[in-house]
DNA sequence: TGGATAAACCTATCATACAAAAAAGCACAG
DNA sequence: CTGTGCTTTTTTGTATGATAGGTTTATCCA
């Protein structure tokens, strides 16, 4: 694995390129085929590899499945609680939310409050559409923070709390309550679009609270 | 892959756990041994399993080196400033530095301080010696901090930024340069142990503000 | 030139064999 | 009964060869 890494920066490939295949980098490094292919599933499994069949392995972009196996069997192995993960998401999207205020661009505003608006549409007729744009709302403002480490980090992190999600959205019983989980978004959305770091934070808080809340009554541990 | 982690999941397996052999997996799922070689080595190169030579996988603890492999390669991909991964540095050790205040126990404390102590007497000595130290010193507030998941982050980000940490020590030129820089981390001790998370915050923030500047005046990007 | 077809290439999986390391079994002395 | 050292067994690591199935490339013809 580190010899078809240091390839890859020797050789400085980039998102998509390929490799050699598998035959040639056996016969180059004097090794069988099967150490390869087990070194490149390691790498595959890490996404840092692209593998397919017939077709040769590619360099991959960052992706948050192999970060979310590894926080998923961290958070397994020393039984860990739901508010100690949502502690770090929590303090992750506290940061995104005031840098997207301050690197967003306008159609990343735009698209934000085309999001809440969609929300609002479909409160009391779709939760799964909701949730996908829950999702997706979440994910602007890390691209919109513009560091893609950030991206990487809370993508992994939403994946580990899906499960929870729908929890919450059931536990929030009445229109009212559901219409106001929908406003706190909009006031995330209207505070970046201003470019309003603190006002972003502030809103961001009351939402990370607001969830905290309802999952403790919903008995989440 | 699936299939091991859910047999993990389904058999509640713990750190330490022995699998079945390569065989007796691959016979009762129907494969060969190959496919399940490969399975293996992938959650293997997720520090999900141990493997060695002769001896069965283990289920493995979190271990940061996987995360550490995955942000490299964003950084790589997205060729990403040194600025941008302190900068998630720094959000994460300001949350720790903080629950650190709060959640630290007396041991911890004292080990925080005698680091310091230690930092102070290899001074203009052993600047490997200070470099130890100085990771443990965080390691360690990351591990007070109670959340596991921060310790893994944060040491994975640590072996990345390995290699500009003497950039910034050598950076320091004069005595006192590098003894303000103990100091700083002296300040963070003796707010973590008078359980002052604002004042620990203040310290933290202070010294990732130093090494920012210092790291910028040495021409890193 | 464009598109269909064939060839070459490549990966996925399987089976088998043997070396190397670890684990288990066992005899034996104390 | 216990611990120690040796032997056997188990298990993983690596290599080789083969086949199926997918992808890419080359070729040919209208």
């Amino acid at each position: 694995m580190a010899e078809i890494r240091k390839f890859i920066h020797d050789n400085e490939l980039k998102v998509g390129d390929v490799l050699p295949s598998e035959s040639r980098f056996a016969t180059q490094l004097g090794i069988s085929r099967t150490v390869i292919r087990e070194a490149l599933r390691g790498l595959a499994a890490l996404r840092i590899l692209e593998v397919g069949n017939g077709r040769r392995a590619r360099v991959a972009g960052p992706t948050a499945e192999a970060l979310a196996a590894i926080v998923e069997h961290t958070v397994y192995t020393r039984q860990l609680s739901v508010a100690q993960v949502q502690d770090v998401r929590r303090t992750l999207e506290m940061r995104t939310v005031s840098l997207a205020a301050l690197h967003r661009n306008d159609r990343q505003a735009l698209e934000m409050l085309e999001l809440v608006a969609g929300m609002e549409d479909a409160i009391e007729r779709d939760s799964h559409r909701i949730r996908d744009l829950d999702i997706r709302f979440h994910e602007l403002i890390a691209q919109a923070s513009g560091n893609p480490i950030y991206s990487v980090l809370i993508n992994s992190f939403r994946i580990i709390t899906r499960k929870t999600w729908d929890i919450g959205w059931h536990a929030r019983g009445t229109p009212e309550a559901r219409l106001e989980n929908i406003k706190c978004h909009e006031r995330i959305a209207r505070a970046i679009t201003a470019r309003d770091p603190v006002r972003a934070e502030a809103a961001m808080s009351e939402h990370f609270d607001s969830s905290f809340m309802v999952l403790l009554k919903a008995g989440v541990n």
